[in-house]
DNA sequence: TCCCTTGTGATTTTT
DNA sequence: TCACAAGGGA
């Protein structure tokens, strides 16, 4: 089988002395030009402040740059790369930078081409972790007992082949759930620890005290199955490069610059394999260094008493911005960068180019209260005494939350404000859905950005799962999943025999069913059914090699009969789910191999995204980070959701720290408005809790914050807020209690509170009907989907003075009638009891009553 | 093999 | 409360 290795380039134009690389955009030629000429720095250092430019200059030795929000820390990044190349120190080939996401990776690929040209083409090395371990594993495959075609399998199977071992090991998989043992192995990963290494605590905690063995048995499957999981892709390449000096100074010739971004978010795995990487080998002690593992204070060790020597590594980060501890990320690594790279020149980007000075007043001011940080504080150099000050507003309930908000991003739309340039960032997914209902409601259209993705659906999966046992018949995860999908009458008993057969006969499962289905073990049934898949998979084997990728791929799925299957499939959703099978072949075009693809899809689980339809975007804070937004809203600020009591009660003192560096993070997306919600009363779990407000907003300086005057029906504050402050915070009296400073408590007769019921009023009036289709996008499906229901065409409301103009709501005639049965796409069927011009009142079987426009619905 | 009942647990999520 | 998974019964 042609490996991958081989396509890789490694000692690519070694032989040859460094010169400039000189993209179309002549951008080195006149880079050079300007060096021995005179005194004009290069074009692309025009417009860097002196920080910035100090960054991108100082490209020797070890560099940490701490890059406030919004400070313009990817372009330091991009720039610096430019500045690498332009002045000949480097090859293309010989940088290696690290991205998190595949998202940064791309972004950053895109802005070095802009710089440099189609030198960005020439940086293999540019790309996530995991990518980058992935090229490094294919190499050397072998050394961690791989061959190199090995698969990488995603979540979903390494969960069922945990729960097949857990099984096999005599657990009751109830009690010991394979999902929850896949978690501890993931984070045993991400500390770098193999089996023998984890703490013997760790290894009790499970399964009957027998969590060392599972993990060893998980581990041998793996090899066996000639695969990897995600955690692997970092830490195979940690062990060979750790016990094979060779290989490592192979690495450390070719790296002269090594750039990080993200710093704050590496987590021991990581720092480890960035640690090996930057280490000159002149005195480290490879040979005594151990094993993979215990924990990074080994190689701690071993470079503290080995003066290590200079390195030319920059890492980019924000210690206020780290908020994946919980998935292992250790801040603790940007904390000691300078004790880890002793004469570290240590730049802070603070003149942020962002936000309104109002809104970077109150985020500093919010993050000032944690300890342990490296301190930083952004400024800006064009505050406005006109913008507008942090709005902090209450509302009685989660509904009247969603229904004000979306009353303000109708005001601001009315001011031709795109909604593109809005965002709702909340803290926990449940939020979203108060706003997604109020959203459909109004005709809003809205994006969902996260969720579950694309490749992650199990139409997808299962077309993919199809793939792999073509481009690797070894893959018996794989197999295993569609042997009997569609429904061949291979049940349970059936599977069980072909695994056993597979087991006995040291054969991959595909080829155990081929002989099993020739013998009589199996009743004809099943053994006519294994005999067609067995004979298919041949068939299309054979075809891997000198047929079109795409062309196999559908053949795959129509002959296995799996797109019949969903083309048979009543349920609402099959069609959407052909649709996502056609969108998976088109996005195999862009591939050169059916092996190709499958390797990106691995890496990659999110798609495109669609930014052309004009939406208010809402997520949660943390797929906010690296985002920024016009306007953004801030639900929830309260006690128990935000900091979220798990966090406090898991993560103690640091885990509130986590919680305001969200905080901080979710404040510095803004770059002109910023509101902040909190309600009185919260559903969590069915069960209405009465709210205390967050103990951030109590953070937050009086000088940037406006407390809105209420909009509320309720009460919000009088009521709610107001009468709970006096004796049941626990956190201390907070200066929202007293009647002093801007108080809540007489607002209600305040000119705003007046204008904001007539705003209410009038809004609600033109809600119904004033548009009559809206457009609804999840990011990450890789999908659009234009209204719920039939009109696939989203009508804007036409404004005149800034008013909307209705489209008649009464005079329209609906063309259903009471008692018609329709489907509508996110509640599903239901039935019509009453109609009131294009309003429908549909009584949906799971659903419930709900008030929808007829144009979202279609006739069962 | 499918459908319905029952039980459980419910932050954040990339690769 | 609600969504999803798993087990039992037809």
């Amino acid at each position: 089988m042609p490996g991958f290795a081989d396509d890789i380039p490694f000692f690519d134009e070694d032989d040859m002395p460094p010169r400039p690389a000189a993209g179309p955009s002549g951008i080195a030629a006149r880079a050079m030009a300007a060096r021995s000429g005179g005194h004009r720095p290069p074009d692309y250092l025009s417009g860097l402040n002196p920080e910035q430019r100090q960054a991108v200059e100082t490209t020797e030795g070890p560099v940490l740059v701490l890059a406030g929000a919004g400070t313009g820390k990817t372009r330091v990044l991009t720039t610096r790369i430019a500045h690498i190349l332009a002045t000949g120190k480097a090859w293309p080939s010989q940088i290696l930078a690290v991205t998190f996401t595949n998202k940064a990776a791309r972004e950053m690929k895109q802005r070095i081409g802009v710089l440099v040209g189609e030198a960005v083409e020439g940086m293999p090395w540019l790309g996530t972790f995991h990518s980058i371990g992935v090229k490094i594993l294919r190499r050397h495959a072998e050394l961690a007992g791989l061959r190199s075609d090995f698969t990488i399998l995603d979540t979903d199977d390494v969960i069922r082949l945990i729960k097949q071992l857990i099984l096999a090991d005599g657990l009751d998989d109830k009690r010991w759930p394979a999902r929850q043992f896949a978690q501890m192995i993931d984070g045993w990963k991400n500390k770098g620890l193999a089996p023998n290494e984890i703490p013997e605590g760790d290894a009790r905690a499970f399964g009957n005290g027998r969590g060392r063995e599972l993990y060893r048995a998980y581990q041998d499957r793996l090899t066996t199955l000639n695969a990897c999981d995600f955690g692997d892709l970092l830490c195979h390449p940690i062990r060979i490069l750790r016990s094979n000096p060779d290989i490592l100074k192979e690495y450390h010739d070719r790296f002269r610059y090594i750039l990080v971004d993200e710093y704050q978010d590496t987590n021991t795995a990581q720092y480890m394999w960035l640690r090996l990487l930057a280490q000159r080998p002149s005195r480290m002690r490879t040979s005594d260094t151990p094993a993979v593992g215990r924990d990074a204070e080994h190689l701690l060790a071993a470079s503290e008493d080995a003066a290590p020597a200079t390195v030319n590594i920059c890492c980019v980060g924000d210690d206020d911005q780290s908020i994946y501890g919980w998935r292992g990320a250790e801040v603790d690594n940007i904390l000691r960068f300078e004790r880890d790279f002793p004469g570290a020149t240590v730049i802070r980007l603070e003149r942020n180019y962002r936000s309104t000075a109002h809104i970077l007043g109150a985020a500093s001011h919010l993050i000032a209260h944690n300890e342990g940080r490296l301190g930083k504080t952004l400024f800006t150099e064009k505050p406005n005494p006109d913008d507008p000050k942090v709005m902090v507003h209450a509302a009685w309930d989660s509904e009247e939350e969603a229904r004000a908000v979306g009353e303000e991003i109708e005001a601001l739309q009315r001011k031709q404000h795109n909604l593109n340039d809005m965002a709702i960032l909340v803290r926990a997914s449940f939020q979203m859905r108060e706003f997604e209902d109020r959203f459909v409601t109004l005709g809003l259209n809205y994006r969902v950005i996260g969720g579950p993705r694309f490749y992650e659906r199990q139409e997808i999966r299962d077309a993919m799962a199809y793939f792999r046992v073509i481009a690797n018949p070894g893959d018996d995860l794989a197999f295993e999943r569609i042997v009997n999908v569609p429904k061949r009458g291979l049940g349970e008993a059936a599977v069980r025999q072909v695994h056993d057969a597979s087991r006995a006969l040291g054969v991959p499962m595909l080829e155990a069913a081929g002989r099993l289905a020739e013998s009589d073990e199996l009743k004809p049934k099943p053994r006519a059914a294994l005999r067609g898949v067995a004979a298919n998979f041949t068939r299309w084997r054979d075809l891997l090699d000198n047929t079109p990728h795409t062309e196999l791929a559908e053949m795959v799925l129509e002959e296995s009969g799996y797109t019949d299957m969903w083309k048979n499939d009543k349920s609402p959703d099959a069609p959407t789910r052909l649709e996502n099978l056609k969108e998976l072949i088109r996005s195999m075009e862009d591939y050169e191999s059916l092996r190709s693809f499958l390797e990106h899809v691995a890496l990659v689980m999110d798609a495109e995204q669609n930014e052309n339809l004009d939406a208010v975007n809402i997520m949660t804070l943390h797929s906010a980070k690296g985002l920024e937004f016009d306007t953004v809203f801030l639900p929830g600020w309260e006690e128990g959701l935000f900091p979220h009591q798990r966090a406090l009660d898991e993560g103690g003192r640091s885990g509130l720290e986590e919680e305001r560096r969200l905080a901080y993070v979710g404040l510095t997306r803004a770059k002109k408005n910023l509101h902040l919600w909190f309600t009185s009363n919260r559903r969590i779990h069915g069960l209405w809790q009465s709210t205390i407000p967050s103990r951030f907003l109590e953070e937050l300086p009086e000088a940037h914050i406006e407390i809105a005057e209420t909009s509320s029906n309720y009460g919000g504050y009088g009521s709610g807020y107001g009468s709970q402050i006096g004796g049941r915070n626990p956190y201390g009296a907070s200066r929202f209690d007293s009647a002093g400073n801007g108080s809540f408590n007489n607002s209600y007769s305040t000119p705003g509170w007046q204008r904001a019921q007539q705003n209410k009023t009038e809004a609600t009036n033109r809600n119904w009907g004033s548009r009559s289709g809206h457009a609804v996008e999840r990011i990450g499906y890789g999908e659009v989907d234009s209204g719920y229901g039939a009109g696939r065409t989203s009508v804007k409301g036409r404004t005149i003075d800034g008013e909307l103009v209705a489209k008649s709501v009464t005079t329209t005639k609906s063309p259903f009638k009471v008692g018609d049965r329709v489907v509508h796409q996110k509640f599903g069927n239901g039935n019509i009891s009453a109609i009131e011009g294009n309003k429908l009142t549909i009584n949906f079987d799971k659903a419930g009553q709900k008030r929808v426009l007829d144009g979202f619905v279609t006739a069962a």
